[in-house]
DNA sequence: ATAATAAAAGCATTTAAATACTTTTATTAT
DNA sequence: ATAATAAAAGTATTTAAATGCTTTTATTAT
């Protein structure tokens, strides 16, 4: 459903968002480590994610990359908004270009409620809930 | 969730299925014609179906392939399990290598339940429930 | 002002999926 | 038996995503 990159951009503001207390800034090279991702890859997502202002930077010495404490309460699905398009919710199970109620694929309506399933669970939950939950050591963001 | 190449496959399956009745046999340019695909992508993937036992080939003039009652009758997870493999339907929605109950990612518990619920899908919906929603003009493998 | 730091940006390479091409094998009708 | 047909199989190319590398720009501390 989402691209390896956004997944990797989830993870990537999970992380920042475990930094807001403290305040501290987080350079390309140190979230790339942690989550366990490429560098490179790393490096331009975040660069998409700050233009949708999803998260912020600073360039220089003692810059880097943060979320502001409103950007925490955002839920994910403005990453996934950002990272891969605003048509991922749209998208048949089929691969039909053009898949409706009016012209549907055989399966649209049973996809289209687990779809919306999905969509739900992205609009729902905040980039702060799934911190809260690698805080307190209940789920991790690499394995 | 799935490959261009296996939502290729269940509508090429669905095509087949609607030429039982007949009894025809059909080829892969005229598979790949109705399903507005590939034909080399087709042609592949038909074997992949064939050597899964979810369709058959017969060789030469008059050859082709086809469908049988049986398999017309089996869930479109087999269609899947012979193209993208059994583990579609196991993996980690923020892309880690190992991602259960007991190491689970920020979003395991919510994820599973949308990612069970479209495999239930796929082991309700026969190939022949599919094929009829097409034959009655309620919906469409092109568009 | 200068040097150091770190993001931003542009371009290149790699990888995997999809697509394309060619040859081989089996089968059927003549 | 032979020729025609169509799947099977093997190899090659294309495409898009991901990854890698290099240069540029902005900022901060000295």
């Amino acid at each position: 459903m989402l691209s390896l990159t956004c997944k990797t951009a989830i993870k990537a503001v999970i992380y920042l968002a475990s930094k807001f207390e403290s305040g501290e800034k987080s350079g390309i090279k140190e979230i790339a480590e942690f989550i366990d991702a490429s560098e490179h890859t790393v490096g331009k997502m975040l660069q998409t994610l700050v233009k949708a202002e999803v998260i912020n930077s600073a360039k220089g010495p003692t810059g880097g990359f943060f979320i502001t404490g409103k950007q925490k309460n955002q839920a994910i699905i403005k990453i996934i908004d950002a990272v891969d398009g605003k048509n991922v919710f749209e998208e048949c199970g089929l691969g039909l270009s053009k898949c409706s109620a009016t012209h549907q694929c055989p399966i649209h309506n049973d996809y289209k409620v687990v779809r919306d399933k999905f969509k739900t669970l992205c609009q729902q939950k905040k980039v702060s809930d799934l911190c809260d939950t690698v805080n307190d050591g209940l789920a991790y963001l690499v394995g």
